[in-house]
DNA sequence: CCAAGCCGTATTTTCGAAAATCATATCCTT
DNA sequence: AAGGATATGATTTTCGAAAATACGGCTTGG
């Protein structure tokens, strides 16, 4: 009976009705996400047992999720390592997202509804809101990273297609990785937040054009942010 | 010394250097998308055990990969089951295909080179041979399905993309399902084979607006056929 | 000195039993 | 008799031990 939701005494809270394998899943993609495990490092069961306190066929399980999300790489028979980066991945991921995220916000600004600008609409604001209580390197805030993935899935969630809308997650995780990579060693951000209203301001105004022209400007110049300063992470790989 | 790479006398044969799991999860992956596990039916671990000779584990490691790739459903702390069909995710599928593929073919009639001629006119042939074998039942024959998923991989495999290339597969196969779904009950094909032939020729020719044009009315009219012939087992679910 | 084969160790992969969770039928209470 | 709690059986999920495989150093023969 004292036995609420949350006990978060230390580690083994579970969520209502969820698996451990589900769980360990999401704590290493975000773990992956952040370069809290470095591009290419060997991921030993040894070493992950420990640190999440599940079993060998639980993990498994997960960096078996993991590698179907292109996060994780696994070498048969020789374990597995985080996906190793590369300029030609990196090109890769920045192409296919550009690919897809002007069609889907083309499709989301001709379908959505009251409740699809709203969602835009709070989402940034919130967005705005975070970023204001450390301007200069929002990258590092757990929560900022929360609010602008929900910013843009929010453009985008009207778009009708939840197969689409999965891969697109996908590919914003891979990029998001990058980001992280190059995020220590960028000088300044640039005004990402002048960026966002821009966009939002062209969904909202149903203007298709000039939201895809933003959009893509936006994914392709943070993608040559990261591969100016994360240079020399990328070619030695 | 007498064991040499192929005995296959029964189930238990394994590439070399490949896990158990992985070898499961292709198995699992052709039953489904072949329809042998129908969309819908749970996947209980007794019976697949049973039909699989493997352990929980690795049975759950195979149903975890397919699950990322849109073939398997998960309902946590309830079991798998085979992924539900339905009209709507025929069109989703139909129409991310559309969009990937006719990227894809694009840059691939761009940047291919005499290897991707050869490959493109060596695998239509290979189709063409098995065609004739049974020309008014070709899915029914799974040497006719590997060549005709060979074919259409060769002639975007030039593209340059990795990353494209493997959710072009994904979206390829989920489509693979429904059209075995409706085979049974299609009168009879139309002109595949003629249809693969203009592609082939487009491509060849560094025709790209033909060759777009080609895949997608190829791609639209498959879905359509489905949506017609498979009606009865898209309402229902 | 080098190459090739071999052995011991480190690590992954697989297994089946045990724990946890869910679904169903049963039994109270009102 | 209806509604709700509870026990029971079926099924999934998790675990750690055991088997399989890869890695690295060592020896041996040329």
């Amino acid at each position: 009976m004292t036995e609420t939701m949350s006990d978060s005494a230390i580690r083994p809270r579970k969520e209502f009705g969820k698996t451990i394998a589900a769980d360990v899943t999401h704590r290493l993609r975000e773990e992956i996400i952040a370069c809290g495990l470095a591009p290419g490092e060997p991921l030993r069961f040894d070493v992950l047992r420990e640190r999440f306190g599940v079993s060998f066929t639980t993990l498994r399980e997960a960096l078996t999720a993991l590698t179907a999300e292109g996060l994780v790489d696994a070498q048969e028979q020789r374990g597995f390592r985080v996906a190793p980066v590369s300029r030609q991945d990196l090109v890769e991921v920045t192409d296919a997202r550009v690919l897809i995220e002007v069609e889907l916000i083309r499709r989301a600004i001709e379908r959505g509804n009251d409740d699809w600008e709203i969602a835009v609409i709070s989402t940034l604001h919130r967005l705005k809101r975070i970023e204001q209580r450390d301007p200069e390197h929002p990258l590092r805030d757990p929560e900022w990273n929360i609010a602008h993935r929900q910013f843009h899935q929010a453009l985008v969630s009207a778009c009708g297609s939840a197969t689409l809308l999965a891969i697109r997650a996908e590919l914003f995780d891979r990029a998001e990785r990058y980001r992280h990579l190059s995020a220590n060693f960028r000088p300044r951000p640039r005004d990402k937040a002048g960026e966002h209203q821009a966009i939002m301001q062209a969904a909202i105004s149903r203007n298709p054009d000039l939201a895809v022209q933003l959009i893509e400007t936006h994914i392709r110049s943070t993608a040559d942010n990261v591969a100016t300063y994360a240079a020399h992470l990328l070619d030695t790989e």
